[in-house]
RNA sequence: GGCGCUAUCGUCUAGCUUGGUCUAGGACACGGGGCCUUCAAUCCCGGAACAUGGGUUCAAAUCCCAUUAGCGCCA
């Protein structure tokens, strides 16, 4: 903390997510980024998207896009990157390629890096001589001290090269925040690769120059950057550049408690959005993965996680990926939606995701809303609405007849029942047709027969599944009233039809 | 192979800094039950963990050492 090293700003501490648009934006990516984003948020600091597209190969446009659009969806907002322009740009590494080249010649100049014209069969020769000797598997320094001259030679000549580090023979100590002191032999690592050539600078060395320039404070990555770190405070000192803080996080892992990735069946984040999950409960579930809160409260909003976020409560072993605890997290979340906001979200899923967006066409706001008043306790996922509720827009249901049977019943008793509810709801007028009247319409009807007082079952399932068709759905008399008394009966003389056939 | 990190219920974790209040708490999942016309929601109950072995101490999940295992990075 009170290293003088340590970068300072006046505007708080910077922190950066740093990508590689070469994949989907996944999990991993989408957590670190929420928590320097959290992190950003609580300490009054700014938050730095950067992206590390140097790998030209690999890297496409559309990743990158689809970064983007997986960090907007979660509400997790950069102040300074692609779209926002900032004072310490530009934030795509690929446009940056000059200013590396600036530090690598500084280097070389130096003669703290220098220029290797081992081939990789050569490299490969010694690693596997060393391995059998029981050494760790670094590079031997042969190119280290080549003369000048030569190396000018080979260089015009065009001989292939890479540039490595002189690595100093010392341990680096860091304080990382999670982990507490970290050290690293750096003998045992050896003269690092550090660019391809002067125009590919290499992740290690650029990161160094970018955190530096960006004037980041607090780099917080996943744990897998962990061994990369001695090699990119050596490059620091060697160029004489302060070390930032470090903050290493625990991995995301699959069930096989292994790093997650597509193996797992793990999908980009915007699969997660397509299946109907909230970007609410994700990041809950997000922010729950390695971190938690003091006292039992487990669901929050962005706003009070950011309230109640700090890293020195961050985990240090690796949590599993587990998907029932993210169903769980969206079916609270979802619960705490007001009607007119779950109808603002599942009208635009549908809309987004579904392959039969006219029932917000056919159906009055007012109709949808109360088909989503009744079905939220059985709401996990946004896409659940129209697998649960799709009888509510269709004209004509159907069914096996055997699901009217309740189960103490034989199937000749099931006409009577239905006949007995047509007579019910016939008799309760068209205005008063709502829920409570249904109800006590039906209670008194029961309390007049020995039979369905005794088991009420006989009458009831019956009607519940001839107005929803399904073996499982709420209760009849609340279906009753979002269908209203002439689609009710329609539905209950359908199944007597039925029936008969 | 080397180096590094990690280790509490099946899972996410609280507790560990400042040993005793921990016969280890919560949540998810699971099992059972209540409510009940089904499903869900909800409520109640239950099983379920300090990786192992040594120390230190009157006392260790908590401190120290070793071991083991897992993962990560390096090519």
């Amino acid at each position: 903390m009170n290293d003088p090293k340590t970068p300072q700003s006046l505007f708080g501490p910077r922190v950066r997510l740093a990508p590689s648009p070469t994949g989907w934006f996944h999990v991993g990516n989408a957590r670190t980024g929420l928590f320097n984003y959290l992190f950003a948020r609580k300490t009054g600091g700014t938050f730095v998207l950067r992206v590390e597209d140097t790998d030209k190969e690999r890297s496409k446009k559309e990743y990158e896009e689809n970064m983007l659009e997986g960090l907007k969806w979660l509400g997790v907002e950069w102040d300074e990157g692609p779209e926002k322009d900032g004072s310490f740009g530009p934030y795509h590494q690929s446009d940056r390629i000059e200013i590396y080249k600036e530090y690598l010649s500084q280097l070389l100049e130096e003669g703290k890096a220098y220029y290797c014209f081992c081939t990789p069969e050569e490299l490969e020769a010694q690693r596997e001589d060393m391995i059998a000797r029981g050494m760790p598997p670094k590079y031997s320094g042969k190119c280290r001290d080549l003369p000048e001259n030569t190396v000018k030679e080979y260089l015009a000549q065009g001989k292939p090269s890479v540039i490595r580090l002189k690595m100093p023979k010392k341990v680096i100590k860091f304080n990382d925040i999670i982990r507490g002191e970290v050290e690293f032999n750096l003998d045992l690592i050896g003269d690092t690769v550090i660019a391809k050539s002067l125009d590919e600078p290499l992740y290690n060395f650029a990161v160094v120059i970018d955190d530096y320039l960006m004037k980041i404070t607090h780099v917080i990555r996943g744990e897998d950057h962990i061994s990369n770190t001695p090699k990119q405070i050596v490059i620091q000192e060697l160029l004489g550049l302060p070390t930032p803080n470090y903050a290493h996080l625990p991995m995301i892992l699959g069930p096989d408690r292994s790093k997650l990735s597509s193996r797992h069946g793990a999908m980009g984040l915007n699969e997660y959005k397509k299946m109907g999950y909230l970007p609410e409960a994700m990041n809950n579930f997000l922010a729950f993965l390695g971190w938690h809160p003091l006292g039992d409260k487990e669901i929050f909003n962005l706003e009070e996680l950011i309230d109640k976020f700090d890293l020195n409560r961050v985990q240090k072993g690796g949590a599993i990926f587990e998907i029932k605890r993210l169903d769980w997290f969206n079916a609270q979340h979802l619960k705490t939606l007001s009607v007119d906001q779950l109808f603002d979200k599942i009208g635009e899923y549908i809309k987004t995701f579904s392959k039969t967006p006219k029932i917000l066409d056919n159906y009055s706001p007012e109709y949808i809303k109360k088909v989503i008043e009744l079905e939220t306790p059985r709401l996990t996922k946004l896409s659940d609405f129209l697998e649960f509720s799709e009888f509510f827009f269709q004209e004509n249901i159907d069914y096996p007849k055997e699901y009217l049977k309740w189960k103490t019943m034989e199937e000749i008793e099931i006409p009577t029942s239905l006949k007995d509810c047509l007579a019910v709801l016939e008799k309760i007028p068209e205005k008063e047709f709502n829920k409570a009247k249904i109800e006590t319409s039906f209670y008194n009807f029961i309390s007049e027969s020995y039979l369905y007082k005794k088991d009420k079952g006989r009458l009831l399932w019956p009607l519940r599944v001839a107005l929803s068709g399904k073996k499982a759905s709420p209760g009849p008399f609340e279906i009753a009233e979002i269908l209203g008394k002439e689609e009710s009966i329609k539905r209950v003389n359908f199944a007597l039809s039925k029936l008969n056939s």
